[in-house]
DNA sequence: CTGTTAGCGCTTTCAC
DNA sequence: GTGAAAGCGCTAACAG
């Protein structure tokens, strides 16, 4: 055994103080009625004085479960609409008692199968994870593990165990349709990378099916580079040559993206948007800053997190949860389009 | 022990199916040059096949170290600025191999205090805190455990282990000072909650001792109500309120108030930045989007996780750290202010 | 109400 | 290069 400077007491330790023996401490810890009441003010009191703070590998070890803590995989902290799927997580697990333990996979699919491998290691009680397509043998992983498991942000009707998400090509055949309805006829489609975004790939799939089914013309599909997170610069910097295209609207897959685009095309004297209609994904906060304000995808990233929660709850303790749970998402409309 | 339905396959099922023992299955994992080429072969084989992986809690409890985790306790993820120390610590424990665990504390400290126990009881290798401010009891465990502890986004003499941050009350009042210099007489303040906010009480300070350096009267100061995370709405709701004061330039502790006040301002057809000037704090991505774009002091926030990083690897490997490592901040103006 | 006996799944000696 | 014994810190089950 290695040594180590940490430095935390034991519960014998805390046992001895208090007299009695270990088991008497342990049962003060987890099931203090059945612990006489002097005898549990003693053991107080000695964890008082020692600092004791119990090992909670060590009972997860001998108890055979793990120690109340659920897994969230998701692409960056830094994009708002994850940021908003985990806060709705939070909600559900805290008041059960449970843990949130969070991996960034950068949305990198290796790093997403190494972090799985080395999260299961700690035998967490449940997982969420972002998106549906993910590598057999992680899929592999996680079902013999027999773990709850909830895939976010998309649909599938073959999930590993449970989905909570949305359909990202009808959110994206819906705009592309609403801005036909509003009278665009060249609609630009900009993506970000879609490399490892299987959600940029059906966003991408919902907009072409819209302008074969309305008759419109297929226009050039641009990708955006592959930064770790979207930034809008991004949305900047790619506007002229979309502008090549000659659209008179742009669907961005992302809210920063077309935010970029709105200033990009601002400081060109495009006016917008009567000569360019600009359209985003997600509803951030930012998308009533930009001035016009945006019209976007407004997507249930809490109410997915929030409800991916209750889901792992209820498999947990043994309840039904159902296999899939569609959150509706929301054309808004703002001033970026006519 | 209590029944569960999980179903990990465990080490003694490898070492059956590759005909060893569990001991030469935990070598080939953790020094595979000491296990025979075609011993490690077979391991190998029997892990794939049984989709084996190891069971991190019995092996930290085993080896008396923890399971290569760092704890980061942050107020809320939905600040893009806390994000950003998130993805520096995140980019200097990754190389290194070791896992990042997060918790909110939602601004409270009771939460904080309650969170610092569960996360001790899984025997973390390092923590990462927000603020120098907090319950002695807290204090005490972290201290007695004796495991590397940074305290960040603000300066102290005294912290628990190391502190990683820049002077709030500095940064307030180099703004401050600085809106004078550009010819604000009536400079008013606008914090977010501050009750469980030391960094919000430290810029008021800042803000007051620069007032009276520099002889400029001293405005009621306003408080926003305490909703978890700061919104947009928040100030613009508070605007007329403050108007109330006369303010010639509004000095707000978060940019997201800053801009709602820039929003709300133009609704009042108040003209920003000549009428009022604003002013915020963070450099948030929004901040260039509104327009005006918002002045702001720019807090190196993903630095500060980065180094954070740094320092807690580097105490783990028993090689020296700073105790205190001040990261500056920068004024960044832009057009919100004259 | 409290103690005793096992054992969680793995790793650390120390033999062979 | 591989194995046997012991134990990490705690809890379940059964006594008493």
């Amino acid at each position: 055994m290695m040594k180590r400077e940490k430095n935390f007491p034991r519960m014998a330790e805390v046992a001895k103080l208090a007299g009695v023996t270990v088991m008497t401490v342990s049962r003060a810890l987890r099931s203090p009625a059945k612990v006489a009441p002097d005898t549990l003010a003693r053991i107080h009191a000695a964890i008082e004085r020692t600092g004791y703070v119990p090992n909670a590998l060590a009972g997860a070890l001998s108890a055979g479960g793990g120690g109340k803590t659920i897994t969230a995989l998701i692409p960056t902290v830094q994009h708002a609409i994850f940021a908003d799927t985990i806060t709705g997580l939070s909600a559900a697990l805290r008041p059960e008692g449970y843990h949130l333990v969070l991996g960034e996979t950068g949305y990198r699919s290796e790093e997403e199968d190494a972090l799985v491998a080395a999260f299961l290691a700690r035998r967490p009680e449940g997982f969420l994870l972002t998106g549906v397509t993910r590598s057999l043998r992680t899929r592999d992983l996680l079902k013999r593990a027999n773990v709850p498991v909830v895939e976010t942000w998309e649909l599938t009707n073959t999930p590993i165990d449970m989905v909570v998400g949305y359909s990202n090509e009808k959110a994206a055949h819906d705009m592309t349709a609403w801005l036909a309805g509003r009278g665009y006829q060249r609609i630009a489609f900009v993506s970000g990378p879609s490399r490892n975004n299987e959600r940029a790939r059906r966003r991408e799939i919902g907009y072409r099916r819209a302008l074969k089914e309305l008759g419109l013309p297929a226009l050039k599909i641009f990708t955006i580079g592959a930064p770790a997170a979207p930034q809008v610069e991004d949305g900047a910097a790619i506007l002229p040559e979309v502008l090549a295209e000659k659209p008179d609207a742009i669907f961005f897959t992302s809210d920063i993206y077309a935010v970029g685009a709105i200033q990009e095309a601002k400081r060109r004297g495009i006016a917008v948007p009567k000569e360019l209609g600009i359209a985003g994904f997600h509803d951030l906060a930012i998308a009533t800053v930009v001035e016009p304000a945006l019209t976007t995808v407004h997507v249930p990233g809490r109410e997915i997190g929030y409800i991916a929660g209750r889901n792992i709850l209820a498999r947990i303790k043994g309840e039904p949860a159902p296999q899939l749970s569609a959150i509706p998402f929301a054309i808004v409309a703002r001033d970026s389009t006519k």
